[in-house]
DNA sequence: ATCTTCACGTCAACTATGTTGACTTGAGGA
DNA sequence: TCCTCAAGTCAACATAGTTGACGTGAAGAT
């Protein structure tokens, strides 16, 4: 009996034909990202949040007292975007937000314990899949990979 | 006067506290991602198109004659998640569909020459981005991401 | 030869994440 | 004191994915 259909969650790095020389590491770019946040967003959404909400959390434990006009400025994202996750996150009292009394414009916002557990936790799975590939290949490996991210991150 | 928004399509790598060591690998990875796809993007939008038609405008190319249901297993979606995206690709013409006659069990997808185009042009910005980065820190470096790169992704 | 099964494919309804537009509110400068 | 404009919220919509239900026809079993 032949198994039809993706069981896998993390589906097989496919055999396709190449066209180009570069299409493996196209290839690799978009099986990588998968293969880094796949752990960490199945553990996300057994507490019932996902990649948008965590994202959220990262910068917020990164960045305490940050206001919302930043954060949407550092997530990329349109205000509105933001404001259904953020209010998930605030009512579910993973964040919390203090208006300091003179400063009484924008909200600062700021993890609570529960939401840098979780926060701390997903991010754990992503660094685990990383720290595991750089041990593979050595210092000098994970040294390359960070030059190539970086040429490509910048890539504005 | 300090701008207060993001006119930055690409939003600038910003500077976020770094709890633990490998924070750094962890932001270069949703940066590079975002990084290799922008440009790309950017030139699908011209064209009313995005993401997933580009993924399977590129699994079509790779391998013609492909049955729809082969094509879910490759991508890894639903075969309803398919549905609309390919059924817009089929009307804009750039994919046709033939039935073999005695094997009529299953549509074979192609690409037009058009669809063809489209595919080639939106690979091209992000094997461009790939490339410049591979020339900068040369081949032994390229090799390094690339197995860094095939650990991440083969972590299921 | 017929019946039954089951992969293939489609349609409908829903969820989540994003967008733009319109609006309220309150801080702070003219 | 007035007026502007960032901060924030609400509503409507687009897109990409999900699950469920169902029609259809090829192929195997009796």
């Amino acid at each position: 009996m032949q198994k039809t259909a993706s069981q896998v969650p993390g589906l097989h790095r496919a055999s396709l034909r190449k066209l180009h020389e570069l299409d493996t590491a196209l290839e690799l770019m978009y099986y990588g990202w998968r293969g880094m946040t796949l752990a960490a967003d199945q553990y996300l959404a057994t507490v019932g949040l996902s990649r948008p909400h965590h994202r959220i959390l990262y910068v917020i434990a990164r960045r305490p007292d940050i206001s919302i006009g930043s954060l949407i400025e550092v997530l990329g994202i349109s205000k509105q975007a933001l404001n259904r996750p953020l209010g998930l996150l605030l009512e579910r009292k993973l964040v919390a937000a203090k208006r300091s009394p003179e400063q009484h414009r924008s909200k600062l916002l700021h993890l609570t314990a529960a939401g840098r557990r979780i926060e701390q936790r997903a991010s754990d799975h992503e660094r685990e899949v990383l720290r595991e590939a750089f041990d593979r290949v050595g210092a000098p490996g994970a040294a390359a990979w960070m030059a190539v991210m970086g040429v490509i991150a910048d890539n504005n």
